[in-house]
DNA sequence: TGGTCTTTGTATAAAGTTTCACAAGCGGAG
DNA sequence: CTCCGCTTGTGAAACTTTATACAAAGACCA
């Protein structure tokens, strides 16, 4: 008899989750120390059952008659994410996107730390961004590598993110979030995730009048 | 007997449609003319059949032994987003986020474009933004009625979302693409999209090791 | 022309996801 | 203590989405 395969949870409850995780900080944020999969769900706009057999895959967390313990619920999430530690985090792309990201301060207490920003420009380099200074992305491997990095963000242009992307990965890097309105091609091993406005954009006008 | 329910498309169609667009106008940058499902499927990570069947909602676009003219495609998908005019777009918060979304040339050519700038803040109000001018919120509703602006992007502090969503719906707009890291209401008839790089980070987070 | 290669569009099957609906359990009121 | 209202966790059903597989047809070559 072989081993049972692993019973795989969904990635799309795994993309859920991160959602319930900031819904559930805001209500610790407004005072509230419990709440239900109907209370969740209303603010999320998503139906309280499914709430309840995402959540039931890691556990049974709740409690019938009274609900979820919100601060409880935030550790386990945090624990099945990994984000309980904090991950040092590469920019690569000096721009105004890279500039915005570098200085946004909503990464900070949900798990991650921006460690360094590159680029390629000798204009850009040296310039001091908040805490840290622009670096050549000539030194973006042996930075990685010496540090130990496993999660970069892109903000190159279209044509740069896939020589970026390849030298990231050849770095060690293990996710890659690409703001490059670019479709990137990674091992598989590597993660890969987008953020593209007129993606965004482009899906809400299809419904738009007119 | 009643009329026939509209054919709805669905919206996980709608959402990839932008990606094809994409990786079209990329093909058409290389100075391909024609491409196939197989092609465009190995781009984007997607099943040859997949990209056939969403293409086969909107009409038969492809020939067969040949593929897809992609000018054709191209102009195709535009009609249906219906992006082949020029959306004009607000965006409120002249914060680090608003700055770099303001001044991002990416929007000009894929059917947007930003008309104007709020934000509370006295200090920010009047400082020039590329060829524009960083305007009162106070003056929202005004300027989107007065020029039918539909959509709008949302880049402010988490705890003032709701709120400025809430004026801009009663202004008239129809899309919010919110950067704003929680979860808005809205009526139903107002298309919403969310951006949120740490929902993404902690995604991937998963399935890191360690 | 006939043969081969390629590619589309689609009918059908398979897989995946969400909703339903309810037993079981908790807590508070009387 | 018992009853009532509320909420979880979960099988089973309903629905949605993706993959399979193939007939039909264009292109090219000899």
């Amino acid at each position: 008899m072989s081993a049972n395969p692993p019973p795989a949870i969904p990635d799309i409850v795994i993309g859920r989750l991160p959602l319930y995780l900031r819904a559930l900080r805001r209500l610790q944020q407004e005072n509230k120390t419990v709440t239900s999969s109907h209370e969740l769900g209303n603010r999320l706009d998503i139906s309280s059952a499914q709430i309840r057999k995402d959540l039931s895959h890691f556990g049974g967390f709740g409690k019938q008659g009274t609900g979820y313990q919100i601060a409880f619920l935030v550790d386990k999430l945090q624990d099945v994410l990994q984000v309980n530690q904090e991950w040092m985090v590469v920019v690569v792309g000096a721009g105004n996107l890279g500039m915005a990201i570098s200085h946004y301060r909503g990464f900070q207490d949900r798990g991650f730390r921006i460690a360094h920003l590159f680029d390629v420009s000798p204009q850009k380099i040296g310039e001091p961004i908040g805490d840290f200074v622009v670096q050549p992305v000539r030194l973006l491997r042996d930075i990685i590598q010496r540090e130990g990095i496993k999660i970069a963000m892109l903000a190159v242009p279209a044509e740069d993110a896939q020589g970026v992307a390849d030298q990231l990965v050849e770095a060690g890097v293990e996710a890659i979030l690409n703001y490059a309105p670019i479709n990137i091609n990674v091992p598989p091993a590597v993660q890969i995730q987008y953020i593209d406005p007129v993606t965004h954009l482009q899906h809400m006008t299809y419904y738009l009048a007119e």
